[in-house]
Order: structure tokens, then C-alpha cells, then sequence
DNA sequence: GCCGTTTTCGGCCCGACTGTTTTCAGTCG
């Protein structure tokens, strides 16, 4: 699949042309294509052979015959042109924070920056500030701008930033001048990964709410504080905004903050062919206020269903809102279980009993205990014997507990050539059987596919975990053919997994959407090898939102008795 | 570059903050 090379193409493209100082909508243009590759489902040379490429809202004829270039030829001719005519170092350059294209377009031009260590140097010197717009304070910040640059942690995934972001939040929401706080931006979409922290308040006095953040115990420094906003970074150098708005300006600026970008600039554009303007302060037609205090009033008046943050990001949500077409997302409180947790029977840290615990606590009606294997020797895979031993102790649980039932499980090896790990009349006894590769993640793309679809032709798998097995921020997906490996799981009625742990969401939304378009049962799953980390069910449960999965299309939604039955169908996904 | 029951040309979302400025450009979200 070359999406995302091409997407990237378009990136580079963009910047570019920004630096070339070319017009912004064209380089809004290439930016919006590259956006839309990323999330496209399907793979681009499916949609070029159906000739549907330019049907896609944003992709024109320019576009279109850049991406059947780069598929017949492996390159865009205007792309290489383009990249010779800059040179390589400046593009590092726009990611360093204060330094737009301008200025880099300026510094190149004027006094020959042509990488980071050529702007450095200029920093140091005296040159610059001979420059328009030049002056002492703006030539501070660079310097503070490429020692951030330099000391950059990359996106975090949501494990890291929802502690950070929740205990602002806790503490701003206790001050007596607050009303509502959310969080907002890309957390609040749930984005399996985020840049910043943006945080929305709704204050008459938004002065002592603004003194309490910059100055909060987290804070190492104070980027900007106006009289309504603010930006620090904390520890582990996280960027957080904030901005207070006036509480009748609530939904608005809940509407504005959350984003994404491309979405809110669908909803301006849509406002303005109602003849309305939309900003974070209030929609509004003339001088008279449409709708301001909600969120729900603003997109009811804007003629939408109302689309909940997850969907939020331009694929196709603001036309399903419009014919009233949106799916009703999965809830968290549809969930009646975990199907993929470890004990301390491999490398699990609590007892199956103490799993169980948690998991009433959570008001599941069932879990699955699911160690590993014994080709997996750093986490104590069980041998057969052990796995035997195991099924008897969770009949002894079960004995005890009343109202919840534990299943019997494991998470079986699929080992490098292809068969499992357990023998097939041990698989065939046990209640939920997932299957997940943990070795020779260096194969082709055929032997790994190969060993995935085998798997789900076993009658006795019903899970895959976590299907392509990236890590997000250290381990890149293997090399696998997903649309293969969905079609064969909608055949053999096999579910794939969204791996709910942070690091993993494995399926991610945007495979998730295409696996249920296929029509593949999805099981949401923690992976938990600890109590508390039950709670990342919610992680999962947004990533299933954002593939804008119903309760229908979730094993783990159905009752037990449904489950049951479901398990011993194998027509699982055609139901 | 994309797009069109007002347009095939002329628009394209909107505002806060900062630093440099006598009225605004650049950056960011």
C-alpha cells in the first residue's frame, strides 16, 4: 500500500512550495490531499483502477495525475523538480517552533541559512537583526525555538498525555471562577497520538484562571499569556494550551477547540453557504447570535446531526451529518468484558482472581484469561501441562465468583511458520482462543500474511491480536496485506482485535472503518497485564468510535450468552 | 490546487498573541 509514501509526497510538496513563498491556498491544497491519503481506507491504486480517485472531494485533475505518476513511475516529476530547487536543509527547519516559512524563505534568501547548522550560526551573529521584522526578542525566541527543537520528545500517545492533561484539568475545574473545563484539540478526538494539550474553560474572570495555569508546580516554562490564553510547557516537554472563553460562548469554542482543523474549516464553509459566519465566539447571521452556548445548538443549526468528537476530522462525518446518516457510535457502557488478559501465570502481574476483581469492579459480566505461549520464553509462555493446570484453577474461580463468569483463554504464538503454538485439542477446549505473532517480524509481506490468514483458518482461533503488531513511536507495523487478512477474517467469521493497550491501538481507526465495511467482527481488548490497566478499555472503545463502529460490529458488546453463541458460529461476521 | 442550483474565474475560515512596528506581518491553532 502506498498511501502513506504518497501522503508524505504531498507533505514535502507543501513545504516546499510554503518556503517558495507560493500561494497558500495551493499549498492548502497539497496539504489537504496528503491529510486525505493518510485516512483513506483502502489502498489508492485500488481507486485509480476503478477510476474513482477523482471523485474524492479535494483530489482534482492536478492531484490525481501526480498519484498515477508516482504509481507508474515511482516518483512525481514536479516533486523532484521542486526539491531541487531548495535546498534539503531548510525543510528540517519548519518544524522548529516560532520559525515559519517566511522567515526561513527570508534567512535563506538574505543571509544563506540552508540547514539547522547554518541557522545557528546566523543566530548567533549580528547580521540578523539587520533584517526586517528582525529584533532582539524575536531572535531570543529562535534560539529557544531550536533548543526545544532539538529536545524534542515527538507526539505522545495517549498513555502518556491523558495523566497530564486529566491533573490540569482536576485542578483548573476545582477554582472557584471556573465553570465548565474540557479538554479539547486532539484528546479530546482521542487521536492515537497528540502534539499538544489544549484545554477549554468557560470563566467571566478568566484573569485568576490564567494566573493558576502558568503558574501551576508542572510548569517549566511560560511561552505566552494573554489576557484569554495561554501556552506552557510542562515536564517532559509537552506544550499546553489554554484558553477561557466566556460561558456564553461555551459551544462555540467547544466546537473551535476541539477541531480538527480540516472539520471546523467544512463547518465555516457550511456556515457561510447558509449565509452565517462561524467562530469560536458564536455562530452567527448579520449581528444577531444563532447559536452560541452548545455544541449541540451549533451544529442543529448548521442543519447537522450532531458528530461526536472521534468522527471529527473531515472523512465524511459532516455529509453523514447532513442526511442524517451518522452511525450511533459504540458506548463505553456497552462493554461486558475483556477478551485478552494476562495473569501471573506468564507475565501477567496479578493473580486471574485479582484480573476478576478488577473487572467486576468495572461492571464487565465476563473476561478471558489469555497467557501466552511457550515459544514466547521471556514472558514464561505455559506448556500445554500448564495451560491444563490453568483451566482447572479458572473452574475453582469460577466456583467462587457469582454473576461473572471467567473465560478460559490464551494468547497463542502464530510462530514463523505459520502453525500455533498449542496443539489443536488443547485450542479446541478453551472459550477464546487469540492468536498473535511475536517473532519474525522481518518477513515479506506474503510469509507474514500467510501466517495470519492460516491462523484465521483455523477453526479454533477466534481473535487475532494485535494485527500488523506496531508500537507506536518504536516498532513499525510488519509488513502485512490487511485487506487480505480482513477479507479471509469476514469469511472464516474470525474477529481481528483493537488492542487497547496505548502503545498498540492495533487495528487503528482508520483500519478499523475498512474492517467493518467488510464486514469483520472487532474485539476490543486491553491486553492488560495489570488490574488498573483495565481501564484502557476506553482508549479502545474511542478508537472503535473513531472507525465509526456501531455496538453491533463489537464481540465484546454481546452479552455472554450471545458471545457463546457467537463463538461456536462460525458465521460470525456475516451475522 | 480545488471548486461551482448564484460562479469555469475568483474566491478559498477566523482570530489571539508576539514583536516589530506607527498600522502590521508572521506564526499558530
Amino acid at each position: 500500500m502506498k498511501n502513506a509514501e504518497i501522503a508524505a509526497a504531498f507533505g514535502q510538496f507543501a513545504d516546499i512550495l510554503e518556503i517558495k513563498g507560493a500561494d497558500a491556498f495551493r499549498v492548502n491544497a497539497y496539504r489537504r490531499v496528503s491529510r486525505i491519503l493518510e485516512g483513506l481506507g483502502v489502498d489508492v491504486t485500488d481507486l485509480v483502477e476503478s477510476g474513482e480517485l477523482r471523485d474524492i472531494p479535494g483530489i482534482g485533475e492536478g492531484s490525481a495525475s501526480r498519484i498515477e505518476e508516482f504509481l507508474e513511475t515511482g516518483e512525481m516529476s514536479a516533486l523532484t523538480e521542486a526539491r531541487a530547487s531548495i535546498p534539503k536543509g531548510l525543510l528540517e527547519l519548519l518544524a522548529i517552533p516560532g520559525l515559519g516559512p517566511k522567515t526561513i524563505g527570508l534567512l535563506w534568501t538574505e543571509l544563506d541559512v540552508k540547514s539547522l547548522s547554518r541557522l545557528k550560526r546566523a543566530l548567533r551573529g549580528k547580521k540578523i537583526l539587520e533584517l526586517p521584522g528582525m529584533g532582539k526578542k524575536k531572535v531570543e525566541n529562535l534560539r529557544a525555538g531550536v533548543v526545544a527543537y532539538e529536545s524534542r520528545t515527538g507526539r505522545l500517545h495517549l498513555g502518556a498525555a491523558l495523566p497530564i492533561a486529566r491533573a490540569i484539568v482536576d485542578v483548573l475545574a476545582d477554582m472557584k471562577e471556573a465553570g465548565d473545563v474540557e479538554l479539547a484539540g486532539s484528546l479530546r478526538r482521542y487521536r492515537e497520538t497528540i502534539g499538544d494539550i489544549d484545554i477549554l474553560v468557560s470563566s467571566s474572570r478568566p484573569g485568576p484562571i490564567i494566573r493558576a495555569f502558568t503558574e501551576l508546580p508542572q510548569v517549566e516554562e511560560v511561552l505566552a499569556a494573554g489576557s484569554t490564553k495561554a501556552s506552557v510547557r510542562v515536564s517532559g516537554a509537552v506544550q499546553v494550551d489554554l484558553r477561557v472563553v466566556e460561558p456564553r460562548s461555551w459551544g462555540a469554542a467547544l466546537v473551535y477547540f476541539t477541531g480538527s482543523k480540516d472539520h471546523n474549516v467544512r463547518l465555516r464553509g457550511l456556515a457561510q453557504e447558509k449565509g452565517m459566519k462561524l467562530n469560536e465566539y458564536a455562530l452567527t447571521r448579520g449581528k444577531r447570535t444563532v447559536a452560541s452556548k452548545s455544541e449541540e445548538a451549533v451544529y442543529s443549526k448548521l442543519g447537522l446531526q450532531f458528530i461526536p468528537p472521534e468522527l471529527r476530522e473531515d472523512r465524511g462525518e459532516v455529509e453523514a451529518a447532513l442526511d442524517h446518516r451518522l452511525p450511533e457510535l459504540l458506548e463505553i457502557a456497552d462493554m461486558k468484558g475483556d477478551l485478552h488478559v494476562h495473569s501471573n501465570w506468564s507475565d501477567g502481574h496479578a493473580s486471574i482472581e485479582e484480573m476478576v476483581r478488577a473487572a467486576k469492579r468495572r461492571g464487565y459480566r465476563y473476561i478471558s484469561i489469555n497467557d501466552h505461549t511457550r515459544s514466547l520464553g521471556v514472558a514464561h509462555g505455559l506448556t500445554p501441562a500448564r495451560l491444563e493446570a490453568q483451566m482447572e484453577e479458572i473452574d475453582a474461580v469460577n466456583a467462587r465468583v457469582k454473576n461473572f463468569t471467567v473465560l478460559k483463554g490464551t494468547e497463542v504464538d502464530i510462530l514463523s511458520d505459520g502453525g500455533l503454538d498449542m496443539p489443536d485439542d488443547l485450542l479446541e477446549r478453551l472459550d477464546i482462543v487469540v492468536a498473535s505473532i511475536h517473532s519474525g517480524f522481518g518477513q515479506s509481506i506474503d510469509r507474514i500474511t500467510g501466517r495470519i490468514v492460516s491462523a484465521i483458518e483455523n477453526p479454533n482461533v477466534d481473535i487475532i491480536g494485535h494485527p500488523t503488531g506496531r508500537l507506536i513511536g518504536s516498532r513499525q507495523a510488519y509488513a502485512v496485506d490487511l485487506e487480505q487478512v480482513m477479507r479471509a477474517a469476514a469469511e472464516h467469521g474470525t474477529a481481528l482485535e483493537i488492542n487497547a493497550y496505548p502503545e498498540r491501538l492495533d487495528l487503528n481507526a482508520v483500519n478499523v472503518r475498512r474492517a467493518a465495511e467488510l464486514g469483520v467482527t472487532i474485539a476490543i481488548s486491553t491486553d492488560s497485564h495489570r488490574p488498573e490497566e483495565l481501564e484502557w478499555m476506553d482508549v479502545g472503545v474511542r478508537t472503535a468510535r473513531r472507525g465509526w463502529l456501531t455496538k453491533k460490529g463489537v464481540l465484546n458488546a454481546r452479552p455472554l450468552r450471545s458471545l457463546r453463541s457467537a463463538l461456536r458460529s462460525s458465521l460470525v461476521g456475516l451475522d
